[in-house]
DNA sequence: AAGGCCCACAACCGCCTTCGT
DNA sequence: GACGAAGGCGGTTGTGGGCCT
């Protein structure tokens, strides 16, 4: 793709002239009336004709994320908030994306929105804003009486953090609750790290459940086998699925499939089934604007204009039945037998 | 009361993609 | 296919207001 300088060359940008800074209600009055009147588009030569001292790309944004009516004002409600840490996840900082989902919202908003109060909020939790997974701290603290661990990090990469316990606990109104963050609840955790190489990912490759909390871990090790398994939450639950290693085009599909399913309706509960009925799903993601969406991603990310939706592949069904006690149970089995010379002894379970 | 600091958010900037010719 | 204009995106910066000392 060729680069262009257009931006330091056209008329508009010159930088001559140009006006900074924010917008005055008069400058405001002068743009709105000028797109009703002429409709959106041809930024560039907009501030001309409308008698404006601004750059285009100044005057676009200054109506794309304020004077349009759509705009949405007020403060992201939680169920936003929700949604926005959902599609983070998934997404990344694709702000245009994530704010395609989110009616009324800019990309502006949920940019400033994520590093002012979200990242942040994540961070408290023990996450990784960026990566949605534990924060790793590359030391290893002993409990002196066995009732307080700070930060311990094992060999397999086994985060036991107090701030993830402190969530647990908050989020089920337990106090003291000594089990450090193995037991938090699924949809406090961050993306789920299947690392088949490790003693702890054999086990849960081999657990009767289909999807885990996290276990998180340090290394390139894990970056490879991230590439098994995404996952999204829906409602308490985080759910892991697999198909093809390496298949990115197929990852991205699913993604898209999936992410339609979150939006169809506002229940998140019902995403379980739109899950089990997953080759239904992929079917009805055929609608116009659907598909329109989907060749536009898939097209930015592959360069084909003509790809087939209708071909889209989706993971089997998977069970999402998930009870946390029988979780924690078998979960701290695989601590006792996991061997680690350097790490303290696997915390007591009651 | 004044200055410093912090935070939230609007706006800017550079780069990239898309589209028309 | 090459080129340039236009639009879009995400990272970063600027700024105003509130809070603290």
């Amino acid at each position: 793709m060729t680069k262009t300088t257009a931006t330091s060359t056209t008329p508009c940008c010159t930088k001559i002239g140009i006006k900074k800074g924010p917008w005055s209600a008069e400058e405001d009055e002068i743009l709105a009336n000028f797109v009703h009147r002429e409709g959106e588009g041809r930024w560039r030569t907009l501030p001309k004709r409308a008698g404006l001292q601004r750059c285009g790309k100044s005057c676009r944004l200054r109506w794309m994320n304020y004077l349009r009516p759509s705009v949405k004002r007020g403060q992201i409600a939680p169920d936003e908030e929700d949604l926005i840490l959902r599609l983070h996840r998934l997404l990344g900082n694709r702000w245009a994306l994530i704010a395609g989902r989110l009616p009324g919202r800019t990309d502006n908003e949920i940019k400033n929105y994520w590093n002012t109060h979200l990242s942040k909020k994540l961070i408290k939790r023990g996450i990784d804003p960026r990566t949605h997974k534990a924060l790793v701290i590359n030391n290893t603290t002993n409990n002196n009486n066995s009732t307080t661990i700070t930060t311990t990090v094992t060999s397999n990469g086994v985060v036991l953090n107090d701030s993830l316990k402190v969530g647990y606990n908050h989020h089920h109104h337990r106090l003291h609750h000594d089990r450090c963050s193995i037991v938090m609840p699924p949809q406090q955790q961050p993306m789920t790290v299947v690392n088949p190489a490790s003693e702890i990912g054999n086990v849960i490759n081999n657990s009767k459940f289909d999807y885990v909390p996290t276990i998180s871990a340090g290394g390139g090790d894990i970056e490879e086998h991230n590439n098994n398994a995404i996952n999204d939450a829906t409602g308490d639950e985080s759910i892991v699925f697999y198909h093809e290693k390496n298949d990115t085009a197929a990852e991205e599909d699913t993604l898209m499939v999936f992410l339609n399913s979150l939006f169809d309706g506002n229940n998140n509960t019902n995403n379980e089934a739109k899950m089990n009925n997953s080759n239904e799903n992929a079917a009805t993601a055929t609608e116009e604007e659907e598909l329109a969406e989907f060749q536009h991603y898939y097209h930015h990310h592959h360069g084909q204009h003509d790809h087939d939706a209708t071909t889209m592949m989706f993971p089997p069904p998977v069970s999402t039945s998930f009870h946390l006690e029988d979780w924690e149970a078998e979960f701290s089995n695989a601590l006792m037998n996991q061997q680690d010379a350097s790490s303290s002894p696997p915390p007591s379970i009651k």
